[in-house]
DNA sequence: ACAATAGTGTCTCTTAGACAATATCGA
DNA sequence: TCGATATTGTCTAAGAGACACTATTGT
């Protein structure tokens, strides 16, 4: 025993490995993809703009997903009916601390959510105007927004960055930002109605255009929480 | 300075939380996907069954992924030209010891290459015959198994189970088994084709069959260590 | 020659995208 | 009525699967 214990102690007595969660939470502004960022409250980057995240508690989260609620909601106010594992980033470079573990989550809310949470701290950051985040952060945001253009391509993911309700030109511009490309209208249509996820509003019409209005959808009861499928991407490119 | 550690201590002062990486190592024999176990030399769990894990060591990994390579050669004597990671599973459910965070990785080895290793201690069994597996190593396992059929389809991923040479035929059959379907022989070479990640070996034929022999094929050099991907699924159905 | 599987040509059917016709609003 | 966009129908082209034909081995 005390050989064994020589040989090879166990892990949390000899390393002070720093476990933490972290959420890139995405939403669509003008057509743009957008990461909510926080100023960092201490060191190291204290004042940084930053990924919302914070330590595992082991005596409170049941798992690391549970964390990562946490910190979405204590952080930003925010509970996000989808919130998906991304990846872990781990190693002894990514944070001046030590040796650093980050399972980090992803989120898809719509602009209006955020709005609602009421946290003027909550700042909103397009994908592409990024400058001087800390640690790996970057690189964990560049690997969501992959991961949400690869998903939404074969799948209804972008429908949680819509409202309670909205017409098909309305997802399929959501699309359109997401993939970064436009779709055929009526391929797009054909997807959407496989799909099978939507239903009509009875006697919603989005009013007040110059033009015919369009029929309102919303996402169908039994799909709140997960994915539909497609077998074919909407788009072959990517 | 006392009164912020009193309202949050640094987690790796109050959370003993037990980091390890879990690797799901897995190999076609006979037609049948089967995963590397090994016995538990340790309690919990002693003399069981499971995944080849470890702790992470930050004194001498740099990272997860390089926990993984080396928990995965010390205790199979492997090592695997690909290595991804699957995900993280976590909590205080998982591991009677306390709450436990296992970031896990899955790697496609040829069975030769086991075989090669010559570790008699390391058990191949079959993913439909898994039977008491501690921890959450039957969801782990799982997990892996449909991220590889889900990644078959529209890539060149199978290739890796194949050795160094192989022929067309022996790898549709692979193809096959992972996805657990026929596929057309006609679109499964025409999709080989597009991926172009396959060149013929001048010359070597797979003698020994009554039959009209079929042509090796190597992978191309640069595709040694990562994928490539095909727009559309080899099989619509899945 | 025969059995068996490799490798290839071609036809058909499905599906994605192009195009266009109709519908319905505000001005 | 006109301009604008929603919604739907239909044609065309690309790709997947079915079928079959040729090629090449061992027996």
């Amino acid at each position: 025993m005390i050989l064994r214990s020589a040989t090879r102690p166990v892990a949390h007595a000899m390393s002070p490995i720093i476990c933490t969660v972290d959420i890139v939470l995405l939403t669509l502004q003008r057509g743009m993809l957008h990461v909510a960022l926080l100023k960092r409250d201490h060191a190291p980057f204290a004042g940084v703009l930053a990924l919302p995240g914070g330590y595992v508690h082991a005596a409170e989260d049941a798992d690391a997903r549970d964390a990562a609620e946490r910190t979405l909601r204590e952080k930003t106010g925010i509970v996000s009916p989808y919130l998906e594992q991304l990846a872990t980033f781990s190693g002894l470079a990514r944070d001046p601390r030590g040796w650093s573990l980050s399972v980090t989550y992803y989120a898809l809310v719509p602009d209006d959510v955020i709005a609602a949470a009421n946290r003027p701290e909550v700042v909103l950051v397009a994908i592409d105007k990024l400058r001087g985040l800390p640690f790996d952060h970057q690189q964990i945001i560049a690997t969501a927004v992959q991961r949400v253009r690869d998903k939404s391509a074969y799948s209804s993911l972008p429908v949680y960055l819509c409202g309670k309700c909205f017409t098909l030109p309305q997802l399929q511009s959501v699309y359109e930002a997401i993939l970064g490309e436009p779709i055929n209208k009526v391929s797009f249509r054909r997807k959407i109605d496989e799909l099978d996820i939507l239903e009509p509003i009875e006697g919603a019409l989005e009013a007040g255009k110059a033009h015919r209005p369009a029929q309102m959808y919303r996402l169908k009861p039994r799909y709140g929480q997960h994915l539909s499928l497609t077998n074919r991407a909407l788009n072959a490119r990517s």
